[in-house]
DNA sequence: ATGAAAGCGCTAACAT
DNA sequence: ATGTTAGCGCTTTCAT
């Protein structure tokens, strides 16, 4: 595209009988021109089949029009990290923007950020090296969640995950749990961490002997219906089961029929991420929901203010989290 | 980024004493200069940092450097996307290109594709509007299967998904399967009226009483789950389950519990397109396996060697899909 | 083997 | 209210 016979603004200028200038404020509304002959520009564009030269404009000085969002490999199957792109991609559009995807190999070999006005980060690792070089670059970054790793970010995005676990914690003992175990994602992340973090203190102000067992970022199913299943037998007082990472409650499930256990009766299990899925399985397993689309459409937004100086930097949003009571923590049946 | 201190292509030919051309010839190898000098300019470029402006670049006639990927919401939930994209993200940044994506409110409203020099399409639906404006678009389009609306794309790659459902028809049938049932994808993608297509040839060669069920495309967990409950109900005698749409068998499977058959035993179970929870579900659900990472490496591939004039427009590429069986296939016991 | 200069399409000073 | 001019950083003739 674009190359060839490309519409530029001088042709509409010269269709419509104004100068260069002329078009150009007439096309973005700079309120320079009279109502009239901004229309007349506007309809010689629109009958030209005029679109604005992007390269030009941001040559010119103007942002790159587009933002960056990364995209860790380890999040390839995550339901979560899907949709919250799609938040980022619905925010940008709305205001104009592209949205490029950053990956490992794509930093240029430079360590210059390319073509990007800014930079999105869901749940940055600290032991990312891209997101560390992202940190770096002189883009404003927003992170969903904190980054734990030393530089702070423009802006960030944070969900209530203390208040969210305590809430569902509150849950598992008040239907009848005793020794919950959270399976914690890795407190490489905010998340993480913060999680690990609630879990302890939930235990210790109710005296409850919660096991905490951390699952390294990216586990395969295969290996967390390992750790299931050996955790369940080392100790068969667990009532309660708590996956973390994104995926794990899936992988959890038949883990737990396997190691002889009956989830929703003699075992209460919960996840820490919601996902299409668990509203299905049998039983329906206890989750909370993070709305990614809209923490993906909150931390593309607070990049676009911080652009625009709308949002000072270093602005920090907060986002509710939810939680979605299903069959799998209904109450707690004794095996008799 | 990019404002302010940034280093251009003049401030290294300064530093290195030479002029914008010879800089501008030694950092691309263009083979002009003495090799001496290239290897001088390039060592300044470096050492003062230098990153050439892609804006710049693009405008001056070259490409924009980045290639377009349409991501339909349909899509949020389905982990074969998630993989496509970073297959096509891997191929991209290989060959130092960026990853635009696109979606229904991003084209431009005139109707103009913006900075990229091509596009990607996943599965295209011959009904999305945004499929229509891209093919409409003079940027060239290289689809995963065939676009069946009408316009030829400039490439394809094309998995042999008839193939592999027919071995795995073949492999239901010798396990002992009589009265199959294809949930399968809407028709309006290739992939799914290949499919169709496959299982009414099969059922007519080996005398088989299969059953067609079609499944629009989105269709929530849910509405899967009432589906297969009432068709396992109004016929009894099905005795092989296939699940077309990305996501349907994980949907199925605890719906064909509840319909009180036993999946692997008195129902053979199979997906048409396997996902990491397959594996680890009890009983792991047999699949076939669209290599989506690599399809989308190959789609982008082809879509380079289109633009660098390396492949013909109009070319068609293969891809070899997998079968890879699980204890759901098994072998099916016929109740006393 | 290297330079000088012309522009790609656009916006922002500076004029009218 | 509108026109003129000067670049943004780069590649590409055309000269040396």
């Amino acid at each position: 595209m674009r190359t060839g016979g490309a519409v530029t603004l001088i042709d509409v200028a010269k269709a419509a009988g104004v100068s260069k200038t002329t078009a150009s404020d007439a096309l973005r509304g700079s309120g320079r021109v009279s109502e009239s002959t901004r229309s007349h520009v506007v309809r010689t564009a629109q009958r030209l089949g005029y679109a604005p030269n992007p390269s030009a404009r941001s040559l010119r000085g103007a942002g790159t029009g587009a933002v960056g969002l990364h995209v860790p490999d380890i999040l390839a199957r995550s339901e979560y990290y899907m949709s919250f792109l799609l938040g980022v991609v619905d925010e940008a559009a709305a205001v104009d923007h592209d949205v490029t995807l950053i990956t490992a190999r794509h930093l240029s070999p430079r360590g210059t950020l390319r073509r990007v006005d800014g930079v999105v980060l869901a749940d940055p690792l600290s032991t990312d090296p891209v997101v560390a070089e992202l940190m770096r670059a002189d883009a404003p970054v927003v992170t969903c969640e904190r980054f734990t790793g030393g530089t702070a970010p423009a802006g960030a995005v944070l969900g209530d995950h203390r208040e969210a676990l305590w809430r569902l914690l509150d849950r598992l003992r008040s239907a009848g749990a005793r020794r919950p175990v959270l399976m914690a994602p890795n407190a490489a992340t905010d998340w993480g961490a913060t999680l690990q973090r609630a879990f302890r203190d939930h235990c210790r102000e109710t005296g409850t002997g919660g096991v905490l067992h951390e699952l390294p970022f990216g586990v395969p199913p295969a290996e967390v219906r390992a750790r299931v299943k050996e955790l369940l037998a080392a100790d068969p007082a667990v009532d309660a089961l708590l996956c973390g990472p994104d995926g794990s409650a899936q992988a959890a499930l038949p883990a737990v029929y396997e190691a002889g256990r009956t989830p929703g009766a003699d075992l209460l299990l919960a996840a820490c991420v919601d996902a299409a899925g668990l509203a299905q399985s049998a039983p329906p397993v206890t989750a909370v929901d993070l709305h990614p689309r809209e923490a993906g459409a909150a931390c593309a937004r607070l990049l676009f203010d911080l652009l625009s100086g709308t949002a000072p930097p270093g602005t920090v949003r907060r986002m509710e989290c939810t939680l979605v009571e299903r069959a799998s923590t209904r109450e707690l049946r004794r095996p008799a």
